[in-house]
DNA sequence: ATACAAAGCTGCACTCGGTGCGAGAATATT
DNA sequence: AATATTCTCGCACCGAGTGCAGCTTTGTAT
C-alpha cells in the first residue's frame, strides 16, 4: 500500500519529525524525479522517454532512480494515487449523517470533481491512455481506490454484515465515476463533470433499482 | 480486439476454409505454445518462466514466439479472453424477451458460472494474482469484457438513448461478477458460485435502488 | 572535534523481454 | 518446375530492472 520511500520512513511516521537534512533532501529529489518524468512523458510520450533521460533531467544516476521508484510506471501510479484516495476518504467521512452509503459516496465525489478540470489532470490522463500497459495500470489503480474506499466505508458503517454490500457500493461508485470521466473527456469538456457524475449515479439507480427481483 | 494470429487470418474468416496445411500447422503451434506456457506458469510461476523455456518446450525458437504472441502476458490474456466474451454474448442474446437489462446479464452470467469451477480456471487465476503487473492486466481485461458486453447490450436494445445506462449496466454487472468470484475463491469454494453471484446482484439492487433521490 | 556507524549514490556487469533485419527453408500458386 | 509468398530462425540491438561492491554523505556516540 505504501509503495515508495517507505524503507526508512517508519521513524518519520512515528515521531512525525523530518529527522533533519536527510529526509528533506530525499523528499526534494523524489519530487524532482516525479516532476521531470511527468514533464517528459507529457512532452515526448511515455515509451519514448527513457529512464536515462529522466535520471539526467533530475540530476541523478540511472541506478539511483530505482532507489526512489520501483519502476518507470510508478511515477504515474504515484501521481494517480497521491491524494485521491486520501481526499475521497476525508470527503466521505465529512458527509452529514442520515445519508445512505451511495449518497455519501456520490456527494463526496461531487466535492472532488472540481479537481478533474486541471490541466495537469487532463495532460497526464492522456499519457495514461497512450499505451496498453498503462491503460491496464490505470484500471488496476481503480482497484486500489476501490479497496481504499471500501475501507473508508467500513470505517463509517462498521457493521460486518454490511461488508459485502459496501464492497459493491465502492465498486459501482468508482465505476460510475470512471465512466463519467470518460464521457466527460469524450465530450470535450463542454458540460461540467458534475452533470456526468449525477447522470451516472441516477442511471445506476434506475437500472438496478426498479424490479429488484 | 482480435489480438493474435490475425495477420493472415483474413482469408480464413472470409472463406472459412482452413486453406490447407499451413493454417493447420499454425493453429497447432499456437496451441502448443499456449499450452506449454500455461503449464510452466502454473508449475514454476510467471516471472520464473522465461521465454526461452517456453520456446524450447514448444519446439520453436525464441524469435518465432513473437510471431504468435505479441508478448509473454498475451498467453494469459488470450486464455482469459478466449471464449468468455463470446460466450457471454451468446448467453445474453439467448435470454427470453421481457427481462430488463440487468436481469438479462445476471441470468446470462449464471449460465456461464459453471465454467468457473474447472481446475484450469482456478489454477490460472492463481497465476494472474501472483504479480502486480498481471493483476493490472487482469483488471484491464475486465475493461475489455465491459466493452464487449456493452456492445452486446446495444445490439439487443439498439436505442441510442439507452447507451449511457447500458454502459453502466455492463460496468456494474462485470464488477459484481468480479467481486462474486473473488468472494467465492476467498471462501475456498464451499458455497457454489451461483449464490455469490445472486448475492452481488441483490446487493446492488438494494443499495442503489432504495432512495434513488 | 574525531571516530564510527548507517544510509545514500553510483558504476558495472548481468538477466530478461521485446524489435528490426536479412537469409534461408517450407508452403502455395501458376 | 519455376515463382511468389509466408514461416522460421539467428543475430545484433535496445530499454527496463537487479545484485553487488565501493565510495561519499549524513547522523551519532565518545
Amino acid at each position: 500500500m505504501c509503495g515508495i520511500a517507505c524503507q526508512n520512513a517508519g521513524m518519520d511516521i512515528v515521531s512525525s519529525k523530518p529527522s533533519g537534512l536527510r529526509a528533506r533532501k530525499r523528499q526534494e529529489t523524489l519530487e524532482r524525479i516525479a516532476e521531470t518524468g511527468l514533464r517528459l512523458f507529457s512532452r515526448n510520450g511515455y515509451e519514448a522517454t527513457t529512464l536515462d533521460a529522466i535520471a539526467e533531467g533530475a540530476g541523478i544516476s540511472r541506478r539511483t532512480f530505482f532507489h526512489y521508484f520501483k519502476s518507470k510506471e510508478e511515477i504515474l501510479l504515484d501521481w494517480q494515487l497521491r491524494g485521491f484516495s486520501a481526499s475521497l476518504r476525508k470527503a466521505v467521512l465529512a458527509q452529514p449523517a442520515g445519508k445512505v452509503p451511495v449518497e455519501v459516496v456520490r456527494d463526496a465525489m461531487l466535492m472532488l470533481s472540481v479537481g478533474f478540470r486541471t490541466q495537469e489532470f487532463i495532460s497526464i490522463d492522456r499519457v495514461l491512455r497512450s499505451s496498453e500497459t498503462l491503460k491496464a495500470r490505470k484500471q488496476a489503480t481503480y482497484g486500489l481506490h476501490e479497496q481504499a474506499l471500501y475501507a473508508t466505508l467500513m470505517e463509517r458503517w462498521p457493521d460486518p454484515d454490511r461488508g459485502a454490500t459496501l464492497r459493491l457500493v465502492a465498486m459501482a461508485s468508482l465505476g460510475a465515476m470512471r465512466l463519467a470521466i470518460e464521457a466527460w473527456i469524450q465530450a470535450g469538456g463542454d458540460r461540467p463533470v458534475d452533470s456526468f457524475l449525477h447522470a451516472a449515479f441516477d442511471g445506476l439507480a434506475s437500472e438496478f433499482g426498479k424490479p429488484s427481483r
